[in-house]
DNA sequence: CATGAATGAGGTTTCATTCAT
DNA sequence: AATGAATGAAACCTCATTCAT
């Protein structure tokens, strides 16, 4: 009943052109729905807006998605999905801690500058996603955000014991990263270039690391 | 057009019984408006639900509000806007910028705890309520945010000029009070006692003054 | 989720004012989607028309009804359902099983003569009723079709024992009589009087109990 | 506009392979519309699923029928008229009124039990299909039923006239003899042998002909 | 002041039909 | 001849808003 998984855009000249293109246009909806959700929002995007802004009918929309519901949904597997994926991977490298999390938003600095229309709709619309999600597919979403978080507070634990950070709680620090990550994309995305947003990226590993006070207390 | 101004819920004997129960009336609309955004959502919430939710007919929210959107501005001009005056008021008094910032939090624990239907749709709702107020009325929710968070950077600038703080950019370490409280909010609103919410707010200005790192860089 | 269940039309003075509107109303609509569905078939016939012809606006359809195929089911509760424990009363009464059937179809002759809209409809649209329905609705009517059919067929049974019937396989004597009847009732509904049609009760009723053929055979 | 007229599926050796493929083609089309019309009935059948149980696309559908109504006035010609006419050649021949009908009904038995899908949906989808067509249509297949009424009432009077028949209403044994057929096939399509069927006809000749009176009446 | 039935604009979705390949 | 992506008219349904009572 749902949307065709789309294994990324695949270009490879084993398919046959239309086979391409049916993956083509769907991208190209896909892309117009992320820019029309940027600017409107979900739940007030029309479907005859994204129609309109992928140059498709409004009937094409469903050759490719079976509901709004589902279009969105696509998105995020789409989209965020591949990103979470990214993200988890810097991870798996040797290096302390820092330079960890410095990779990390390093990286999530650049995919921000890449594509801040869907930046946008993840970090705005993230609730408004959740509510128009099914359960079932919401809880899927939920899951996701739920084991990046569980990766990045092992690591923090970790990071603890190897006596690279202080013992303090890690779901607090945890707390802290997740917050002012947000705010920082939400304030910087309109940044026009990216050494500006990786100046915020040091500014921020700095406070996070050193605090702000003049010297550390006892 | 719009509806009644009513400056907090006045019950002074100065008013007619009329007034009163007008007043009161309103103010039991909003209550109920609050909590079917919380579970539902601005955009899912209809007004047959709010209106059963407040146990009053459909139309008598229209002699209160003089719509769906006008509800919501209200709720915010009621709510929001008593809320950030009081928070407002701490940066009044003489104290050092760190006993500042822990009255601030702990002001808003306190509020947090006492109305947590309310801040659940300011965390989770407001990209939603800005994309159902008109521009008008979005740039004056918007000047609110942007007066505290000015009223903020400045006394980190004057913080710094003290010697109380290191020299950082003062809009990134506004940025990550700003995004940690929002995620402390998010994370801890369902927590049982005021006190969980409390330590988390003290470890948070621990992360926030020492940093998490175990020794401070040179 | 679905209609309001409405005890027959109501009319009695303890109702309010509003109450005996709203149930009026109903019986409105419900009276134009019968003559709707009579003349297009349920699935040519559109909510908009219904809607035009019962003279209230489309929305309106959905505050007693909760979608188009409630509406149906509604109307075969309301009309079908009475009509057919009125024919079952028939066979309470101490008659021979001749009479029974006498009755049975003056009844039905009448009840016709009153409703040819309806009767139209139960005649020429129940298969598409059926396939309108949800598995779970269809079921029910279903079963009230085939409690009547149990029904007589007991009663064939009954009458043979007593001897007042042949010792025919029961179940090809109530196919006939079905058939039959549908088929009368199909061919005259259009007659311009209720004798017409008792005439041609009268005609089945003959070729039913004495046959066609000249002589009886051995 | 409409669909080349093709007097059954000719397969004699002078048509051209091409022609003889198409003749296939469309037969192959008017088959599986048959099977999906009967499971899901008419209005509830899309040619997507018609095209996917013919095993050709879509667009294929419209190089054989020039519309969705086409195709249905198409299966009553290729099935119904034939149907028709070899139901007619019955009363030709020089037979008693009694095997006349005899022969009508096991031929139709017979019939019925090579094709259940299609007599599933002449007789259960009928008034769908007249509901289908246009008016034009409607009528010509209105006729073709018209002509075999006709036809019959017409024997009936002459059995009357050679003493074979009691003078009863011609029109009335009509109904008798149409509606039990139906009921007849409508309960009996999906007996196991053919011969079960058989049977079902002997009843009901028997009931037709004797009544179901234990005695004839005066 | 309060009600809730009625409205109708606007949303999502379906599907017969067309047409470039 | 055959495909299937694309179209768009038209269907069902929702809900903020109005208004007679």
């Amino acid at each position: 009943m749902d949307s065709i998984p789309s294994n990324e855009q695949d270009t490879s000249p084993s398919l046959t052109r239309r086979k391409r293109e049916k993956l083509a246009h769907r991208q190209e909806i896909i892309d117009a729905a992320i820019r029309v959700f940027a600017q409107k929002g979900f739940f007030n995007a029309t479907l005859d807006e994204i129609a309109q802004e992928a140059e498709f009918s409004k009937g094409a929309l469903y050759l490719y998605f079976s509901s709004k519901e589902d279009l969105l949904f696509s998105i995020i597997k789409e989209k965020f999905e591949p990103m979470s994926n990214r993200l988890k991977e810097v991870f798996d490298v040797t290096m302390s801690f820092k330079e960890k999390l410095h990779s990390l938003f390093s990286d999530l600095a650049v995919m921000v500058f890449k594509e801040k229309d869907f930046f946008s709709i993840i970090i705005s619309q993230q609730v408004a996603f959740f509510q128009a999600l099914s359960i079932e597919k919401a809880d899927k979403c939920f899951a996701l955000h739920l084991e990046f978080d569980n990766l990045l507070v092992t690591h923090i634990k970790r990071a603890i014991e190897n006596g690279e950070l202080r013992d303090i709680n890690p779901h607090a620090i945890n707390g802290v990263i997740h917050g002012a990550t947000e705010n920082m994309m939400f304030n910087y995305w309109n940044c026009k270039t990216v050494e500006e947003l990786l100046t915020a990226v040091d500014a921020f590993i700095d406070i996070l690391y050193n605090g702000i006070a003049l010297e550390k207390e006892a």
